[in-house]
RNA sequence: GUGACCGUAGCUCAAUGGUAGAGCUCCAGAUUGUGGUUCUGGCUGUAGCGGGUUCGAGUCCCGUCGGUCACCCCA
């Protein structure tokens, strides 16, 4: 049998990668005064009808549950997140910052960083309205990347807000109504053919010379000024730029927004995020109305750009090999002395240590080439001195011969010796 | 969902339509109480699956499943 396509078996070495990303997103996220949150991985499919409906749905994993409840898998947090919102409101200071590590599942076609299930870092800022918010939101992203090992030459966060668009429609004679409508052309512009661009504008009666025009002189309007002044401050501006073509697909964005892309232009967007003032009324049929933003990062693209960088590679095998490396091996060298050896083994587990040893009879030769190969620093070998122990340093092949009854002792002067 | 290319050992890959191979990994020995190197030997295949053409198919054709890439979409 072969799984399913776009899912993934997690073999011991993917899991330590998938457990390297999360912690570091989990770590950074915290240093931000960000708190975890999580819901349900399955959720009533009205959750997710309600904020766009049409496209959205056929990307969805639904499915009738055993009741006849129509159910889906969850392809995003934001309105799991609106609804947890909107419930307890009362209950926690503003603003919000909250962040989640959701598996996420989107039935698409997979193909070079877009699998059918991911992870995604999903960060969140409820109940501030001022551009400090997207200030923080920023840093945290583009802290979050330097925490992988990458610098402003692996990566680059575009910035924009899309009121600099809607002020641009309507001082072209657009219809304010149909603002939504321009946005989501202004954001195919670049992936579209010219003349299929420019077919489109002309139903607002502008020119695509006019929005190129636009597009090619940098503009900022009050508020991106103050973001990008504010940047600059925490000494992060060399991460960003200022680009009017960032406008984001999704209908729900209202004002600042932003995308993070490698430089080499290798994979597809890092991240991307943004303002949505009206979402949260909107999901709680204006229950509860509360200014947010907010970004998502996911697993796979960041996990092909690590692989490409060496400086991130180099970090995240350190990080892996230390998370499986055991710190001491037993070698029973004498099999006579197996019952004191487990008791050592025993005593040292105790002590919150990671220990290893061979669970039959091996030659001892082949012992220390699996001690080797658990990565132990020492090997405390068990044998015919009985009741002394050979203690063997394995990267300098120092031996250091002690009564078993001085291994606490003896363990506890080497941490303290460095 | 549409299109292009690909599918041979656990992994990376060879072999004009003519008896399926190599490197790495793994296992064993050289070395009966001291590892990473080296040397020697060994295991592994329904050629993704199903049809067709042919005296003969890993090779050519069709279908199907899977993979990669592009389109689409990107919550």
């Amino acid at each position: 049998m072969q799984n399913l396509p776009g899912f993934r078996d997690f073999y011991p070495n993917d899991c330590a990668r998938r457990n390297y990303i999360l912690a570091t997103w989990r770590e950074v996220a915290r240093r931000y005064g960000f708190v975890e949150y999580d819901g349900p991985v399955l959720e009533p499919i009205e959750l997710y009808e309600k904020k766009s409906g049409g496209e959205l749905i056929g990307q969805l994993f639904d499915f009738p549950d055993k009741a006849g409840r129509h159910v889906a898998m969850r392809p995003e947090m934001t309105p799991t997140l609106a609804r947890m919102v909107a419930a307890r409101e009362k209950d926690f200071k503003k603003p919000l910052k909250w962040f989640c590590c959701p598996q996420f599942f989107r039935y698409e076609k997979q193909q070079r960083g877009r699998l059918r299930e991911f992870y995604q870092l999903n960060a969140d800022i409820v109940g501030e309205a001022s551009f400090a918010a997207d200030v923080e939101l920023v840093s945290l992203a583009i802290d979050v990347l330097r925490g992988f090992g990458f610098t402003e030459k692996d990566f680059v966060v575009r910035i924009c807000d899309r009121s600099i668009w809607v002020n641009f429609f309507a001082e072209n004679g657009g219809d304010l109504r149909r603002s939504t409508e321009f946005l989501r052309v202004i954001d195919k512009i670049g992936r579209e053919d010219d003349t299929t661009s420019e077919a489109k504008l002309k139903e607002f009666g502008i020119g695509l010379s006019r929005v190129r025009d636009f597009m090619a002189k940098p503009y900022a309007d009050a508020g991106l000024e103050a973001t990008l002044r504010e940047l600059e401050k925490r000494d992060l501006a060399i991460f960003t730029e200022l680009d009017s073509a960032i406008v984001r697909g999704l209908a729900y964005y209202t004002g600042f927004v932003f995308e993070i892309f490698d430089r080499g232009k290798r994979e597809r967007a890092l991240a991307g995020g943004g303002r949505y003032d009206n979402l949260l009324s909107l999901m709680s049929d204006g229950k509860v109305s509360l200014p947010a933003l907010g970004f998502g990062m996911g697993d796979v693209v960041l996990a092909n750009l690590i692989d490409d960088t060496p400086r991130a590679k180099a970090k995240m095998d350190a990080w892996i090999a230390q998370e499986h490396a055991a710190d001491i091996f037993v070698v029973i060298a004498k099999e006579e002395r197996r019952p004191e050896a487990l008791a050592i083994l025993q005593q040292l587990r105790d002590a919150g240590l990671r220990v290893d040893f061979p669970l039959t009879a091996e030659k001892v030769g082949r012992q220390f080439q699996a001690a080797g190969q658990a990565g132990a620093e020492l090997a405390v070998l068990v044998g015919d001195e009985w009741p002394q122990l050979t203690i063997k340093t394995l990267a300098t092949r120092r031996e250091d011969k002690i009564l078993h009854t001085e291994l606490a002792d003896w363990l506890r002067n080497r941490q303290e010796g460095g």
